[in-house]
DNA sequence: TTGTATGCGTTATCAG
DNA sequence: CTGATAACGCATACAA
C-alpha cells in the first residue's frame, strides 16, 4: 500500500493529472463538477500532495534553516520559538540546527542546509573563522554577529544594554562594580556589553575589571574582591550563578552585593522574578529577522544590505 | 550565476553525469584519474548535490519532524536539543515544529509533515481528539501521551515520580500537603503523578487534593488551606511560582513551607539549584525515542509496538 | 570502467 | 475548460 500520488487522483477521478494539480493549486478555469470529482478522489484516497517533488519542480522549498548553539538555553529557546512561529505564519518551516558551540558543526550544518536546498538561513551560532558564511549567496540574516559584508545584523543595543544595567548599579550608590563576559571575540556585537561596563565605568572615575568564563572565575570573583559592591553579568545564567555562589557564602543580595543579569527570557523571568536584568526585545528580533530575510529572498537581486539595532530595556528587580 | 548541478560538473569534468553520481555516492568502481578530475571540478563549480532531488528519487528525505508546545520553556527545549543531537549522529534532520499548544496548529503541521515527506515524527505536543494520528501509517513515536494503538509511548515513570515526590513530602514530616497538576486529560501518562500522589497519600491515611493551574490557583491554594505544610507541583515552574508567591507572603521555604517540582531541567537546575524536583531523564528520553522512531523506519513492516518508560530520580534540594 | 536511457511526482507550456 | 508533453536534478538498470 504505497502513498498515493496525483495521477492515482487522477485515475480515480477519472480526470488527467493535469486537471488534478489545476485543482490542487486553484489555478485556471475547472469546472465544478470535475473539481468535487477531484476532491472526492482525493479524500478518498487520503492524498497528499507531494511536497518534494514540488520544490524540485518550483525550486523553492519554502524552509528556512535556524543554527543556534542550543534550544536548551532558555534564551536561544525562546528566540527559537519565536522565529519558528513567524516563519510559520508566512508559510516557510524551520529546520532545526543546534551548534552546541561547535565550529566543525556549524560548518556541517551550513553544508548541509545549502544541500537541502532551504531558502534562507538565520543563524545565531557564534563561531569563528567560517568562511562559507562569505563564500555563499544564500540568503542570511545573522543575530548579533558580523558574518561578511553581504550579511546583515540583526541585534540588540548591546552597548545601551551595558550602558544600562553599568549606570544603575552606580545609581544604586555602587562603586567596586565588575563585569563577567564570555572569552572576547573578534566581531561579536554582544561584546559591545562589556565595552559599554567599561566606558560607563571610565566616565564615573570608577575602577573597572571584566572576568571571563573559565573554570575558576566565580571563586576568583569572590576571592580577588572581598570589598565586592556589583556585579554585571553578561547573561542572565551567570547572574544566578553569582547569585548562587553569593548565598552560599553568605553574602546578601541585593544588601550587601547587587547583582544584575542580562537576556531577560520569559522562563528565567518566571524563575527568577526578582532578578535584575536587561530585557532583549527577544520577539521582535525573530520578527525583524524573519522580516530582512525575507526581503533577501524575495528579491535576491538589488537588495540592500542593512544592519537593524532592536532598543533594550532595564528591568529593576530585587537583586539590586 | 545559477546553481551548478550534476551536469555542469560532468560537462566540466569531461565524463557523464553517471560518473559524477558514481563519485558522489562512492558506488561501482571507477578510475582514479576520473575520480580526481570529478573532485576538480566539483571543488571550481562549488557544487553541492541537491538533496531534494535525490529524495524524490530515493524516496525518502532523512528528516524528522518534531512537535512539541515551544522551545521556549526550558524541559522542552532541552529535549528537543538532545532530539536534534541524536537524530543529527544518524544522519537525520529535524523539521522544527512548536505547536504553542494549540490543536489546529498540531494537525496543520502533522499535515505539512506528511507532504514534505518526512521519514518519521516525534510527538510530545498534548493535544487531544486528533484522529489524524490514527489514520496516518507513518512512523510516529510519541512522547507522553497515548496517541493510537499502534503509536509507540516513550515516557519516564511518572507514576513512579509522583510517588517519590508524595514520600519524600510525607518522610519530611509533612501531613498537609497539596498537589498542583495542569488539567486532567485522558490518555496522558502526565497524569499518574497525580495518581501516585493521591495514592499515596491514601496509603498514609492523609488527606489529599489536588488543584488544577487556572488563573487563581495560587491565590487560592494559599487562601484556602493556612496550615499548608508542602506542595509537590507537577512541573518546576509551577513550583517556583510557589516558592515566590510564598516568599511574597512571608512564608518561609523550607521551614514552614516544603515545595518540590518536577523534571529537572538543565536550565532550571542552574537558575534554581535549591529546588527540590523529580528529575526526568532527558537525554535518555531523547535517545530512547529516536530509536525506536528508527525501529520503524527501517522496518516498517513487522514492527511490533513497544511502550518504554525511563526511570525518574529524586533530587533533595534545599526547598523540602 | 564508463555511458545512455528512464523515471521519481509535480507543474508549466501549449494545444485542443 | 481540459489534456498531452516536457522539465526540475538526480540515481538506477542496462548496455557498451
Amino acid at each position: 500500500m504505497k502513498k498515493p500520488k496525483l495521477a492515482d487522483v487522477a485515475k480515480l477521478a477519472e480526470v488527467s493529472p493535469t486537471t488534478v494539480s489545476r485543482v490542487l493549486n486553484d489555478r485556471g478555469y475547472i469546472g465544478e463538477k470535475t473539481r468535487k470529482k477531484v476532491y472526492a478522489a482525493m479524500e478518498e484516497l487520503n492524498y497528499y500532495p507531494n511536497e518534494i517533488a514540488r520544490s524540485l519542480f518550483i525550486n523553492k522549498t519554502f524552509i528556512v534553516g535556524v543554527i543556534f548553539p542550543t534550544t536548551s538555553n532558555p534564551f536561544y529557546g525562546q528566540l527559537i520559538y519565536h522565529l519558528e512561529n513567524v516563519c510559520e505564519s508566512l508559510g516557510y518551516k524551520v529546520l532545526l540546527c543546534n551548534s552546541g558551540g561547535r565550529e566543525d558543526k556549524e560548518r556541517a550544518y551550513l553544508e548541509m542546509l545549502q544541500r537541502h536546498q532551504v531558502d534562507g538561513i538565520i543563524a545565531g551560532a557564534h563561531n569563528r573563522g567560517i568562511d562559507l558564511y562569505k563564500k555563499s549567496r544564500m540568503p542570511i540574516v545573522s543575530f548579533d554577529r558580523i558574518l561578511a559584508d553581504h550579511i546583515p545584523v540583526v541585534s540588540s543595543d548591546n552597548y545601551r544594554g551595558g550602558e544600562l544595567a553599568t549606570q544603575h548599579l552606580i545609581d544604586r550608590g555602587c562603586k567596586k562594580i565588575i563585569h563577567i563576559n564570555g572569552p572576547r571575540e573578534l566581531e561579536t556585537p554582544a561584546n559591545l556589553r562589556r565595552d559599554a561596563y567599561e566606558d560607563t565605568m571610565k566616565k564615573n572615575n570608577l575602577p573597572y575589571r571584566t572576568y571571563e568564563i573559565s573554570d575558576t572565575y566565580l571563586e576568583d570573583l569572590f576571592n580577588e574582591n572581598l570589598d565586592l559592591e556589583a556585579v554585571f553579568a553578561s547573561d542572565d545564567m551567570i547572574a544566578s550563578k553569582v547569585i548562587n555562589e553569593a548565598k552560599n557564602r553568605g553574602i546578601r543580595v541585593p544588601e550587601d552585593l547587587k547583582v544584575i543579569g542580562y537576556d531577560g527570557a520569559e522562563a528565567v523571568r518566571m524563575l527568577l522574578p526578582d532578578l535584575s536584568t536587561i530585557q532583549q526585545p527577544i520577539e521582535e528580533i525573530a520578527r525583524v529577522s524573519v522580516e530582512i530575510l525575507m526581503e533577501q529572498i524575495n528579491q535576491s537581486d538589488n537588495f540592500e544590505v542593512k544592519n537593524v539595532t532592536l532598543p533594550v530595556e532595564l528591568i529593576k528587580g530585587k537583586t539590586t
